[in-house]
DNA sequence: CGTTCCATTGAAGTGGTTCAAGTACTGTGG
DNA sequence: CCACAGTACTTGAACCACTTCAATGGAACG
């Protein structure tokens, strides 16, 4: 049983652009099926093209890059509304890899029919580049973070922007949201190893802050993670489009 | 005198996708303008909308974000051919800020016409999608060096990666190329501090790899650089769309 | 000829890494 | 039902890459 973008679940949430009926109508010939993954399966690999660009409906997983030593950069956590496999898409192939942290359902649509959408629906077709502008502003937010911030810093802003995320697609029960991820998947993304990323937890939660166990996140205190971290506990999170 | 598009000096560089005549033609349409600035203008700031989008022509400069402690992050150097503020173009206002180096020339593009482009030339839609992919994966590359690499790898592979890109721009001359940076640029874009960055400016100028001096790079030993950044000589340039 | 901006140098401190064990949980086969 | 293997998490201790502070030198500029 395949959903229907008609009844798309994603669509309804706040924090994603509205569409037309039209543009659903489209959207629903636009997609050729659906694609059921285990948990830690490797949907893209770096350096290969691939014939299917995804939406995530559901699951979780991560974009990271192998250095040719051998070490990981995470770059972004995945979650459901997320399109990957644009890079495959415009460019050749993909210059990172996207795998699996928990079972998930891709909306999957042909690489030759991303052709069809630019020249056909060129509404959507903005809406494609719009979300890589997205991607690009969190690639960025990042880079300042691996940069320029300490490691508790960096530990409590992926938190709050864990947090942040989970909030948009109504995933939080309480103060609890699911966290399905490896502490070396966090080490991995925050930059640091994974023995000081362990430590750092803990530093958060002594301080009442945050607790991560037993694949779920716990934040008890929202705004002093964001002060943790120096930002804004206020900013509006930004609306993006749904590929 | 404003160059038209027919006589674009960068179009007929290697690492730009060719363009038909008549894409030519509408870029020249879709063009409303010139703008030249002098060293150090601020072209777009972080927060900001802009009417216009640039296309660089010549002369260089910096994306940068600021951070709430006053700290600044270098996302990239901006070089001819760059296409920038896409960012206020589809969401609507920039996430970073845009600066000039050097004096520079830049093709005005009207924000309004954007949405022309998109539904009457959806060749160059994709190529705008496509650009951005490629500014994507240069920010994922950039995490990866931050969030994995040492500081000497990353002021390496930060001058390999400068001498690479003014090498498919044809801006050698002999083994160098102008630097219009300050130090205190290339430490905020690799993540370290002026004086660490400093130390190991001049470390790799002691291994004989590269020396920066009077506003000019000499790479000296372009392979040692890329096997102290530990990344492969060989690599193929991407090439990407001149929008 | 003082002021300003940028590059350079040295010295002291620390936030982070690496190494090396040990614990806890989960699934598997005998 | 238990022994074992595999994976993830935790802990302590030693080390060093990088930061911060503080000062100096040199070039450009009004």
């Amino acid at each position: 049983m395949v959903t229907s973008c008609h009844n798309c679940p994603l669509r309804k949430l706040p924090g994603f652009d509205p569409m037309t009926r039209k543009e659903v109508e489209f959207m629903q010939k636009f997609k050729s099926g659906e694609l059921k993954v285990g948990a830690g399966t490797t949907l893209l690999r770096e350096g290969e093209g691939s014939a299917q660009l995804y939406t995530v409906l559901s699951g979780k997983g991560l974009r990271y890059k192998t250095l040719p030593t051998g070490q990981r950069q995470v770059l972004n956590f995945v979650f459901p509304g997320d399109f990957v496999g644009l890079q495959a898409g415009v460019m050749d192939e993909m210059q990172h890899s996207v795998e699996s942290a928990t079972d998930m359902i891709l909306c999957i649509f042909d690489r030759s029919d991303l052709w069809t959408l630019f020249r056909d629906h060129p509404g959507r077709a903005f809406d494609v580049t719009w979300n890589a502008a997205v991607e690009e502003h969190f690639l960025g937010e990042n880079l300042a973070v691996l940069g320029r911030m300490s490691g508790t810093e960096r530990v409590a802003l992926a938190f709050a922007r864990l947090f942040d995320r989970a909030g948009a697609l109504g995933l939080i029960e309480g103060d609890e949201m699911p966290m399905p991820f490896r502490q070396q998947d966090l080490a991995d993304a925050v930059g640091l190893s994974l023995v000081h990323t362990n430590k750092t937890i803990q530093k958060l939660r002594n301080r009442k802050l945050a607790v991560w166990q037993n694949s779920r996140l716990q934040v008890t205190d929202y705004e002093g993670l964001c002060d943790v971290a120096g930002v804004d506990p206020d900013a509006q999170p930004l609306v993006r489009p749904l590929i």
